[in-house]
This record gives C-alpha cells, sequence and structure tokens, in this order.
DNA sequence: TTCTAATATAATGCA
DNA sequence: TGCATTATATTAGT
C-alpha cells in the first residue's frame, strides 16, 4: 500500500525502518525521526515546545526560562508586594504566612500567587459598568473594535477586558439557549408520552 | 422567555428580528451611546455570498467517518435534534428579513443563520495526537498533502483538523515571536533608561 | 455552590 | 496561506 511518509526524506511508514539513508529525491536530510518516535510511542514529554502565553500585563525583564508559571514580573499590577525571585519561594511564603495571618491577608496572598503565576487578576465589574454592558450586549451583541473601544473608555476599562466580557455574555446566552431548547424537548417528549 | 415560537430551533433568529425591530425607539435612558455606532454601521461587508458552506459533520446519519472526536452526540449537540425538518423554513424567514434591515443587521442574521446550521464540534485532541503533531510541527510546520494524509490515517483524524491544527498552531507560533521581539524591545528601553 | 472572568485553542471567513 | 475573529472547553476567583 505504498507507504507515503511523514517525512519525505527517509522515513518510511513500514515497521521495518531500515533505509535511513535519506536523499531518495528530496534535499531536507535534516529528518532523522523513527515512526515511534514521531508517534510518541516509546518516550513521553519533551514538553519544551509550549510557547509563552499572551500575558501584556505582565513586565517580564530577563525571561530566559520561559516556563509561563515560574516568569518573574519585575513592575506589575498595582499592590505587588512580591518582587523576590522564585515562585517556589514565593509559595513557601504563603504557606508560611497562612497560619499567622488572616483570612483576608491570606486571600491577599493568594491573589498575589496567582498573579506571579501569570494570570490576570479577576476583574471586578461595578454595577454600573455590567448594567451599561448588558444594554449594549441586548442592541448588539457583536461590538466592533471602535464601539468597544469607546465602552472602554466611557467605562474607564481595557478595551481587552469589553472584548472577553462580551465573549462571556454570548456563551452565556448560548449557554441559557441550549437549556431552553433541552427544557422544551423534554416537555415535549413528556406530553407526547402522555397523550 | 416567550418564544414565539414552538420549535425551538426558531428562538435564535426569531428573537433577533424582534430585537432588531424593537430597540429603534425603545432607547433606554441610561445609554449614552449613538445608535450608529451601537449598530456598528461603519462596517461595511458584503453578505451576497450566501453559497452554503460544506458541513459533512450535520449529517448525523451518514456520519461514517467514525472519529470519536467528531461525531455529533445525538442529544446533546445543540439543535441537532431540529435540523432535519426546518432549515429550509429559517432560510426563508432571513432572506425576508433581508430586505428590512440593514447591512450590519443581515450580518447578524447571518451568524444567527450559520449558528443555527452548526459550527463543528470543537475537537477534542488527546495527548497523544497532539504530541505527535507537535514533533511534526517541529520536524516541518508547512506538511504538504501526503504527510497530512499519513497523519490523518495514524492518528485517526480527519485531514482537514490535522490542516487548520497546523494554520493554528503557526499563528502560535507566530504569536509568541511577535510577543518575544515586543519584549525584548521593551526591555531595552527600559535598561537604556535606567543606565 | 453558582456565576463568570480569564485562558487556550479549534473553527470560520476573508483577502 | 495568513490573519482576525468567533466559538467553546476549561480553569479558577468571588
Amino acid at each position: 500500500m505504498a507507504s507515503t511518509s511523514l517525512c519525505p526524506a527517509n522515513t518510511s511508514v513500514s515497521q521495518n525502518c531500515q533505509k535511513t539513508s535519506g536523499f531518495v529525491e528530496n534535499k531536507t536530510a535534516q529528518c532523522s525521526f523513527s515512526i515511534e518516535s514521531i508517534l510518541g510511542l516509546e518516550q513521553k514529554k519533551d514538553i519544551t515546545s509550549a510557547v509563552k502565553p499572551h500575558r501584556p500585563w505582565t513586565d517580564t525583564c530577563t525571561n530566559l526560562g520561559n516556563n509561563p508559571h515560574t516568569q518573574i514580573p519585575v513592575i506589575s499590577y498595582e499592590n505587588s508586594l512580591f518582587r523576590a525571585n522564585s515562585t517556589a519561594m514565593q509559595e513557601e511564603k504563603v504557606l508560611k504566612c497562612e497560619k499567622y495571618f488572616s483570612v483576608t491577608e491570606r486571600l491577599s496572598f493568594k491573589r498575589e500567587l496567582s498573579w506571579y503565576r501569570g494570570r490576570r487578576p479577576r476583574t471586578a465589574f461595578t454595577r454600573n459598568q455590567i448594567d451599561v454592558l448588558e444594554n449594549v450586549f441586548k442592541m448588539n451583541s457583536y461590538p466592533g473594535i471602535d464601539i468597544r473601544e469607546e465602552l472602554a473608555r466611557k467605562l474607564d476599562l481595557d478595551e481587552d477586558r469589553i472584548q472577553i466580557w462580551f465573549q462571556n455574555r454570548r456563551a452565556k446566552l448560548k449557554r441559557s439557549h441550549r437549556e431552553s431548547q433541552f427544557l422544551m424537548v423534554k416537555n415535549t417528549f413528556t406530553s407526547n408520552l402522555l397523550d
């Protein structure tokens, strides 16, 4: 069955990968992976291909390690207490602190920790912001960039937050549609059964 | 939500009709945005390309492709219970609406319609599939059709899924490059300022 | 616990 | 094909 090859140069899909010579008809001789290795059948891992996530609010300086969870922001988000060297250290600090501080304080540490781990602190919209967003959403659930910018200006929020809010709002609407559809289907079936 | 229709699949479209016809004179006092900006009237896309997209996965009966990840669950996937009988009806309704509404509104209809017709259910790749794809990507981020076909066979995926995966993967790589360049520039500025 | 902000990424459409 | 955008599955904060 004329096995085509993952790597045209030299890799055969057949079990007996005897020929690793390369240069059959292709110039890319760099390809010296076995099907097994490509299929990941023998070794797991090698996660090093993980790409950095997009985190504009963290200002990283010499970000060499490239594990997003160990990135050390330099200047940062509003009330940052920690400017330290390692996440592990932070974690230890937090754990140590736990028994000495109040719930609120621990919460604060937890927030710092999550900030360190690279997730944007959850935005707490005000009542008014939500009202405005909901009103706009009722009229147009797909606001373009200019509308989002205008909203951002008016509401004193990042345009990104607006965008995310609309995404999540649409998902919520859809969810509710699904649920009501499900209920209607269920009711239809039920009443059919009763007839 | 007191839908006007017994058929759940109608809800999105008819709702859309209602809301778009209703809000013009129904401006709420809280909202200080211009209608034009809210409606996004500056957008100028053409809707005339009403070509029916190819959606093999919406045909639940002939879904013999047998990829467990792309199969349509009978109940859980939205609208799958209703798709069979009323697509034509929806289309007619939408077409009737078209001449009464703006381009933006028609865009919205189109979006509703395509939502009704169904987007391909999101494929959830397995760990192993991703490992293999990542490995191949490291060697060649532009696999030709033959490689993609082989991958599809080996991984029990549609070739289309492979293609899309590589597209998204390239985009991701590019994003990460852009970002690290941006950070480098920024850090250069910063350290220059500190010197 | 529920709701939802945030993240990651699959899918779509256009140029 | 790249790109921008959208949908959606998931994680996690309140």
